[in-house]
RNA sequence: GGCGACGUGGCCAAGCGGUAAGGCAGGGGCCUGCAAAGCCCUCACCCCCAGUUCGAAUCUGGGCGUCGCCUCCA
C-alpha cells in the first residue's frame, strides 16, 4: 500500500485510486515569462519520480501538466522587449519543454496551454456566476470567496483570521470593485494592446487559477486523484483552485495534494535579488542531470533542499559509487572462468531481493527517496562485498546478473539510467517489473538463475562475443541443459 | 500579527515508541607494480528543560534557534 502525505489533511493516508490500476495526475506547469529556475526543476524532478514510481509499480498514470502561456508577467516582459506576447510564450514554451527533456524529466502524456483552452475556461467562470460564486465589474469577474463555505479548507486559513490579520488588502483602489477583498479574478478585462479574447463579459483574458481548474477538468475530469505544485502554490493558487472547481461542479475537485518543499541555495532563499538565482540550463552546463537527480533523491520531496556545489559534488561522488558496481558487475559477467565457484549464490539473490523488497517499503511511504536510496547504496555495499577479490565462475553469472539488473532497474525508477546496452532493464521500468512478477520474482529459483544466464548469452551473441555466449552454453551443458536455438529465440 | 515546517556525527540526510540507515569528507589496515576502484575497522548519548512510558531521536508541555508561506512565485 502506498501512502501519500496529502497537504490537505496533513497527514499521511493510504492512496487508493479513483478507478483501479489508475491515476490521473495534474502537476502545475511554468508561467513561461523566462527560462525554468533550479527551483522550478526541484519541483518538476520530484513530480517525475513520483510520476515514474507509480508507474512501475503498475498504475497507469495520466500525466498532465499545463503551460501557462498567457500572463500578466508575460505581457510585461513582451512590452520591455517590444515584441508580441505571443512571441515570448512560444519562445520560452520551447525553452521549458527543452529544458525538461535535457534534465531527464519524462514528457506529460497531456501539455495543454491555456491560451489552447479559452472556451473552456469561458465555461467554467460562466457556470461560477450561474451559480452565484462569482460576478462580473466592468470586464472583469471576480470569484466570491464567501459564496464558498469551505474556502481555506486546504491550506488550513480561515477567511476572517485572514482578512483580519492581512497586511493591506485595501490599498489600491481596484481593490474597492470586490464585494471582499479577498476575492480574486477568474477573468480580467483587456487594457489596450493586451493579449485578449472575447467573452460574455467583454474582450480579456482569463485569471491565473481559473487556468488550472478549466485544464484539470477537461483533461481528467473530476474528481481525480492527484494535484501537485510546489509548495509555495498552496495558497493562493491551489485554494482558488479548489474553490473554483467545488463551487462549479459540487463535487470534489483532487484526493490528493502533493507539495513539494522549496529549494534554497546556500541556505537562503533564491530570489533575484540576493543575486543566487539560477536557471536549470545554466546549470546542466556544467552538471549531468544524473547527478542533479541524485542531490535531489538524498532529500524528501516535501523537506526545503539545500543547493550548493558542494552538495553537487558529493552527490557525484556518490553516484559515481554505484556506477563503479554496475561496471565492476558487468566485467565480472564477462569474465566468469570456468572454475569452482567462491560465490554464495543464495545470500546475493537473497540480498537482491532484500533491497527490491525494501526499495519498495521505502518509496511507498510517501515516495522517500531518501531512504530507498540508503537501500540502493546498503546493496551496492552487499554486492562489493559479496564479489570482492574472487575470481567468479560461470555458475555465478545469472545472480551477478539479476544484482546488476535490479540495481540498474531501482536506478531506472529514480530516472537514472546507469546503462542501456547490455541490461534491458532501464525505462520502462513496468515491464520489467511485469516480468519479475509474473516470474514469482525475486526468488532464488534454478528456472529464474536459467532465465537469466540465457539473456545474458544473448547480450553476449547481440554483442558478438561468441567466446562469452559459448562459456554460457558450455556451462549449461556442463549442467545437462542443452540450448537449441529457435528462430523464436534459444530453448532449453 | 496569522499559518506552517524544521533543529540527528565535520557536511548532507533517513528514522514516525524498543534501543541511531545511507552518502560525502576524515583516521587506521588490506589489496595493488603505482594508482583508481573495492574490502575490513573506526567516527553520534539525536538543540535545551520538564513530563508520559518498562522503554523516546521518535509522544506531551515549555524554552531557544533556523526557515518558509500569508503579495507574482515551483
Amino acid at each position: 500500500m502506498i501512502t501519500i502525505y496529502n497537504t490537505q489533511t496533513r497527514s499521511k493516508v493510504d492512496f487508493e485510486s479513483i478507478e483501479r490500476g489508475k491515476v490521473g495526475m495534474y502537476v502545475c506547469g511554468p508561467t513561461v515569462y523566462n527560462y525554468i529556475h533550479i527551483g522550478n526543476a526541484r519541483t518538476f524532478i520530484s513530480f517525475d519520480i513520483i510520476r515514474r514510481y507509480l508507474t512501475w509499480r503498475g498504475f497507469k498514470v495520466t500525466f498532465v501538466q499545463n503551460v501557462t502561456d498567457v500572463d500578466d508577467k508575460i505581457i510585461k516582459k513582451a512590452a520591455e522587449e517590444g515584441r508580441g506576447a505571443a512571441e515570448v510564450a512560444a519562445e520560452y514554451t520551447d525553452a521549458f519543454i527543452a529544458d525538461m527533456r535535457a534534465a531527464g524529466v519524462l514528457d506529460p502524456d497531456i501539455r495543454p496551454k491555456a491560451t489552447e483552452e479559452i472556451p473552456e475556461m469561458i465555461d467554467l467562470v460562466m457556470q461560477l456566476i450561474e451559480g452565484g460564486h462569482a460576478y462580473a465589474v466592468e470586464g472583469d469577474v471576480y470569484f466570491a470567496v464567501r459564496s464558498f463555505a469551505e474556502y481555506g479548507k486546504l491550506s488550513g486559513r480561515k477567511i476572517d483570521e485572514m482578512e483580519s490579520g492581512h497586511r493591506d488588502l485595501r490599498t489600491s483602489g481596484l481593490e474597492d470593485r470586490k464585494r471582499d477583498p479577498l476575492d480574486f479574478a477568474v477573468w480580467k478585462a483587456a487594457k489596450p494592446g493586451e493579449p485578449s479574447w472575447e467573452s460574455p463579459w467583454g474582450a480579456g483574458r482569463p485569471g491565473w487559477h481559473i487556468e488550472c481548474s478549466a485544464m484539470s477538468r477537461k483533461y481528467l475530469g473530476l474528481p481525480f486523484d492527484i494535484h501537485g505544485g510546489g509548495a509555495d502554490l498552496v495558497f493562493p493558487h491551489h485554494e482558488n483552485e479548489v474553490a473554483q472547481s467545488e463551487a462549479a461542479c459540487g463535487c470534489t475537485f483532487a484526493n490528493y495534494w502533493i507539495h513539494s518543499g522549496m529549494l534554497q541555495i546556500n541556505s537562503e532563499k533564491m530570489s533575484k535579488s540576493l543575486g543566487n538565482f539560477l536557471l536549470l540550463r545554466d546549470v546542466l552546463e556544467t552538471t549531468r542531470p544524473e547527478v542533479l537527480r541524485m542531490l535531489m533523491l538524498q532529500t524528501h520531496y516535501r523537506s526545503p533542499l539545500d543547493f550548493s556545489d558542494e552538495r553537487l559534488t558529493e552527490a557525484e561522488a556518490a553516484l559515481s559509487r554505484i556506477v563503479n558496481t554496475v561496471k565492476n558487475l558487468e566485467w565480472l559477467e564477462a569474465n566468469a572462468a570456468d572454475i569452482p565457484s567462491p560465490l554464495d549464490i543464495r545470500a546475493l539473490m537473497a540480498q537482491t531481493q532484500t533491497a527490491r523488497n525494501e526499495f519498495i517499503a521505502a518509496m511507498d511511504d510517501d515516495f522517500n527517496t531518501a531512504g530507498a536510496l540508503g537501500v540502493v547504496f546498503a546493496f551496492v555495499s552487499d554486492i562489493n562485498a559479496a564479489v570482492a577479490d574472487k575470481t567468479l565462475s560461470i555458475s555465478d553469472v545469472p545472480a551477478i546478473y539479476q544484482a546488476r539488473a535490479v540495481l540498474v532497474e531501482l536506478m531506472g525508477v529514480f530516472g537514472i539510467a546507469l546503462e542501456g546496452e547490455q541490461v534491458e532493464a532501464q525505462y520502462p521500468c513496468e515491464v520489467v517489473a511485469l516480468a519479475h512478477d509474473l516470474a514469482g520474482y525475486p526468488g532464488a529459483s534454478e528456472t529464474q538463475a536459467v532465465e537469466a544466464l540465457l539473456a545474458c548469452r544473448e547480450q553476449a551473441r547481440k554483442n558478438k562475443d561468441w567466446a562469452l555466449a559459448d562459456k554460457v552454453r558450455d556451462g549449461l551443458a556442463a549442467l545437462g541443459l542443452t540450448i537449441e536455438d529457435t528462430p523464436q529465440g534459444p530453448r532449453i
